[in-house]
DNA sequence: TCTGGGGTCCTTAATCTA
DNA sequence: TCTGTAGATTAAGGACCC
């Protein structure tokens, strides 16, 4: 059997890395990107300079401003950095044509049988992250190894700027002394259960027969761990992915309980979920509504439409019922959330696009007639444009 | 103390059905 | 037709990832 190579790059605090490079002026400052402090949010990203005040991603933004006052904190400019994201995965298609972009910043590349024509695997690393800081001017750390469970642990061994890379043979000692934190799917509530069983580092989970670490979690997931204490992992590279779902949510400032400004939320939410399904040619048979309330407490409720759907109209209809249904109208909602997902494997029927909002949007009418190639119908558009949150636009029908 | 937004996948339970 | 069950489908929740 063929032995594999793969790669996998992961940008150094992506987002703050990149403000810093087009703004000198934040060079060597603490760069906070997330959400406003003093608002309810997160830290998305966070220079190093940063992270010497203890501030760390997914932190509230709150504990991050009363580490850091002094910080520069940044709204992230998502436009921006997706198209910094184009770049870096244009470069790794040049290096080899099996890319499989994991997220904005990420991306594993199968290296495998490139030594005559760009050497060694340390080599490829070297050369691809040197490419990165020429035609970007940004720092990646980059792991290789012979799957993808070697080559991720890889760039996150050493960070930032660094390069591992770890051959087959040396993959078991490498990973003895390691923490299961590290692991892929070990978060806290994991961690807390291996802990209680005295397993804190790969090399002591490895000690652990298969039929043992069964009887403590289900079978799928103690194959999982016992392959990964092993260094087991996948090792292809899948270039074609698809989405399997389209949200969106809102927090909002305060609590809210009228169900007025819940449904005027879910209408806009509506819009923005149909609107993206419209650009993509998705069409969804199930909506499901998220609803956060007081003490974090989360409740989703879906439903499956007899009709797949890309329709602002149709999307908020199944909404409003879910919600009027669930019970939560009254309640203080933190938090409001709806998506879409199961597209129709049923081309044969007829396309839903009734009542969409943006009518004069020239996207929107390129990713109606991109619907009408893909399904090969005719579309017709209804009514006047829809004002987002437009009070008493809330039809009945 | 305070916990975003966008996802994926897994487990479990209820219900339907061959 | 009765009965029991395996398997699919649907729904809800939760862990995890970036």
């Amino acid at each position: 059997v063929a032995q594999k190579w793969i790669m996998h790059l992961d940008m150094d605090a992506f987002f703050a890395a990149i403000e810093q490079r087009d703004d000198p002026s934040l060079r060597g400052k603490p760069v906070i990107i997330g959400a406003k402090p003093g608002g309810r949010g997160v830290v998305s990203t966070c220079s190093y300079e940063a992270r010497k005040f203890g501030i760390h991603s997914a932190q509230p933004i709150s504990q991050a401003y009363r580490r850091c006052p002094q910080g520069v904190f940044l709204r992230p400019s998502m436009e921006k950095y997706v198209a910094v994201s184009r770049q870096v995965m244009a470069v790794l298609e040049e290096v080899s044509p099996l890319v499989e972009p994991i997220s904005i910043d990420e991306a594993f590349v199968d290296i495998t049988g490139l030594d005559r024509l760009r050497g060694t695997p340390r080599q490829i690393g070297g050369f691809t992250k040197q490419r990165i800081v020429d035609e970007l001017g940004l720092t990646a750390s980059v792991g290789i190894g012979p799957n993808r469970l070697v080559a991720k642990l890889g760039s996150e061994y050493e960070k930032p700027d660094g390069l591992t890379v770890v051959p087959p043979e040396e993959v078991l000692d490498w990973l003895a002394p390691m923490s299961v934190a590290r692991l892929r799917g070990v978060g806290p509530q994991a961690q807390k259960k291996l802990a209680r069983i005295g397993i804190k580092t790969v090399a002591q989970l490895r000690a652990w027969r298969r039929e043992d670490l069964a009887r403590n979690f289900g079978a799928g997931y103690s194959d999982h761990l016992y392959d990964q204490s092993r260094g087991i992992g996948g090792d292809t590279i899948n270039t074609a992915w698809e989405r399997k779902s389209i949200s969106k949510e809102v927090t909002f400032g305060e609590d809210v309980t009228d169900p007025e400004e819940l449904l005027d939320t879910l209408l806009y939410l509506a819009q923005e979920v149909g609107r993206i399904c419209r650009c993509e040619t998705l069409q969804g048979t199930v909506v499901t509504l998220k609803i956060r309330l007081e003490k974090f407490e989360t409740h989703t409720r879906q439903t499956k439409l007899d009709h797949a759907t890309c329709s602002d109209r149709s999307i908020y209809r199944a909404a409003r019922e879910l919600f009027q249904a669930s019970g939560f109208a009254g309640r203080a909602v933190r938090l409001i959330g709806l998506g879409v997902s199961d597209w129709e494997s049923d081309r044969g029927r007829q396309l839903d696009l009734g009542f969409v909002s943006e009518q004069s949007d020239q996207k929107l009418f390129e990713a109606v007639d991109a619907l009408n190639a893909k399904f090969g119908r005719q579309t017709v558009r209804l009514g006047p444009g829809r004002k987002p949150r437009g009070k008493g636009e809330r039809g009945s029908e």
